[in-house]
DNA sequence: TTGATTTCTTACCCTACGTCAATTTTTACG
DNA sequence: CGTAAAAATTGACGTAGGGTAAGAAATCAA
């Protein structure tokens, strides 16, 4: 367990006493292609830090259509945060669904809280990692609100290099806020530069 | 100096020394309607509370566009989170702007997280904080990407009940991503119901 | 391998929103 | 007040991206 949990807070260094602590509140999973972590009106009271592979977070409109909220990648956690982290009740607003087989670590919320409590440096670092993605939601509003969608897509294949294999052409257009159809456009007007 | 403390971290309460602790690295300020508060290549190390008043933060991207990234009014925290967040330095990118006469208290982020590390309710206060803010951010993309521009209006509207009176409509329509000509058609197409 | 299913592309037309320019309304100030 | 400046509205027209439908290509399953 200890490589894991290295993996995990990197940059921390923990006594034994601490790893244990932890360990007892991380839980493997894993999950397969296709599969739905998280799905509309489930309860969510965990974090999932994903070990390996690739999950997406979509939302359905009323009139039936797909967004994507984000891509959650090896080294990254995911969840649905309106949920865990908004005022009303847990229940899910969104679906998570595993788009290339994956091994998650799991932690319970009230757990992960009662580690803050405990271990000061855990405490540090999640208000690190809390304060660097208010950072990076604020740029992501931005782009949207600058750039075309031309321009959102060469950003999406910079910030995601080796994403494209594993994600459906449909994925990226939901996340961009624009059809299919307009992608694959793009996708022909920059291949003729 | 007791009033404003409780005011600002609502719901909590601090002994003598702590309130003794805290108004030393609390600085009153205020600024008039049309001054800025920060603008790009500044140094960002400062968070804003706000008393009165209110405050825009807005972007100019390459073409000379304005891009409001939001409103802060009266009880909500204000600052150049990309500059003080961020992984890079501390350089502000934006322009945050009195657009109504405020009265603000500024902490600097040094001194708050000191006050984060002697005062674990402070703390946990900050991380409340941090994530229902990641939960509205959360939202407000959602937002961009389901609602159509005048879906997005109305939204705006209830959740800024109040803040039409001091607010332009070229601020409201660069927050909603749409120009002031076609916010005004919108408001005309709403008005004829 | 091959047929079936899913995903991607292309073409056509349409709509929401942008641009430019003129006009009216509101606000600021001497 | 009255005048100038700033902001909002309106109209004519342009364009990015959407909707629909059909075909091509890739992927999957047996």
């Amino acid at each position: 367990m200890k490589p894991i949990i290295q993996d995990i807070f990197r940059g921390l260094t923990f006594t034994d006493d601490e790893l244990l602590q932890i360990s007892g509140k991380l839980h493997k999973t894993s999950i397969l292609r296709k599969e739905h972590l998280i799905e509309p009106g489930k309860d969510v009271n965990h974090f999932y830090y994903i070990h390996a592979g690739c999950l997406r977070t979509y939302f359905i409109d009323p009139a039936g259509k797909e967004h994507t909220l984000q891509f959650a990648i090896k080294g990254w956690w995911t969840s649905d945060y309106i949920a865990l982290f908004g005022k009303g009740d847990t229940k899910s607003v969104a679906y998570i669904e595993c788009i290339q087989d994956a091994t998650l670590y799991k932690v319970a919320k009230s757990d992960f809280d009662e580690l803050c409590r405990e271990i000061p440096k855990v405490s540090r670092f999640h208000v690190q990692n809390l304060e660097s993605a208010f950072a990076a939601f604020q740029r992501r509003i931005l782009e949207n609100l600058m750039l075309s969608a031309k321009e959102r897509y060469i950003a999406f294949v910079q910030a995601y290099p080796n994403i494209e294999q594993s994600v459906k052409n449909y994925h990226i257009a939901s996340y961009l806020g624009i059809t299919t159809e307009s992608l694959s456009r793009i996708r022909r007007n920059i291949a003729l530069d």
